[in-house]
DNA sequence: CGGTATCCGACTGGATACTG
DNA sequence: CAGTATCCAGTCGGATACCG
C-alpha cells in the first residue's frame, strides 16, 4: 500500500515548502473566492504584515498559482486571482484542511495525554 | 463556492504547522510500510540529523500520529509507527504529493517565465 | 494604493559531543 | 542503540520608514 508515490521527491518537497509556510494556504483560500485587490486581501487575513503578504504573493505568483493584474490607474490597483493551476491545488489543501477539523479532538486529546505523561502525573491527594 | 470550511481556524494552521515542517511527512510516509526503529528511520530518511528525528519524532508522537514503543532490551530498542489517527492523516497527505508531482512541470514552468519575466527579457541580437 | 528597503529578534535546523 | 545537550549559522517574519 501507498506504494506508487515518494513524498520524498523534490516535487513533494517543493509543494511542502510553498504550502506549509505561515501564510501561503490561507491567501490561497480567500483568493478561492474570486480576485482581490491587495489590500482587500490584507484586510481579509488580518494578522498579515504587508511584508510578509507581498512575499507570500509573489511566491505564489512565481509558482503559476496566482495571477497579478496591474491596472495603472491614478491610485494604483491591483487584482489577485487563482489561476487554474491554483485552483486545482485547492482540493488536496481543501482536504487537508478538513482532516485537521475532523480529528482536532483527537490531536488535542493527544497532546494533553502527552503533557500528562511527562510530568510526574499527579501528587495523589496527600503531597 | 468553498464556502463551508475555514482554512484559517486554529485546526488547521495547526495541522499545517506540523505537516509544514521540513521532515514530519516523510516520516509519516515512510512509516506507512510499517514500524521501524530509530536508526533505520534515519537511514531512510537520509538527510536527517539525529536531533531533529528526535524531535519530529516527539511532534508526531504529542500530536498522537505516531506511537512510540521501548523495549527494555540491554541495546536500547524503540519502535515508531503510525497511530490509526496518523494513518488517516496519510490520505490527505498522499494527495498532496500527487498533486505536487502532477502539477510539477506546470510550476516549474511558471518559476521560469516568473524569472525571464524578472530580468530585462533578453536584448534581441544586437545589444 | 501598493508596494520596497532596512533593521532586528525569534525560531529552525545542522554539527558535534556526551550519556544510559 | 537511542537518545540529550550545546552551540551556532541561516532563515523567517514583524515593525517601521520611505517611494511611485
Amino acid at each position: 500500500m501507498t506504494k506508487g508515490f515518494d513524498a520524498d521527491c523534490p516535487a513533494t518537497r517543493e509543494i511542502l515548502n510553498r504550502v506549509g509556510d505561515k501564510w501561503s494556504v490561507l491567501v490561497i483560500v480567500i483568493l478561492a473566492d474570486g480576485a482581490k485587490r491587495f489590500n482587500d486581501l490584507k484586510r481579509s487575513i488580518g494578522g498579515i504584515s504587508q511584508r510578509m503578504l507581498t512575499l507570500t504573493l509573489r511566491g505564489l505568483e512565481q509558482d503559476g498559482l496566482v495571477k497579478r493584474t496591474v491596472y495603472p490607474t491614478v491610485p494604483p490597483r491591483v487584482d489577485y486571482e487563482l489561476t487554474p493551476l491554483g485552483r486545482t491545488l485547492l482540493e488536496p489543501v481543501t482536504e487537508l484542511a478538513m482532516w485537521a477539523q475532523r480529528h482536532r479532538p483527537n490531536v488535542q486529546n493527544a497532546r494533553a495525554a502527552f503533557e500528562r505523561a511527562a510530568k510526574p502525573p499527579v501528587p495523589r491527594r496527600g503531597t
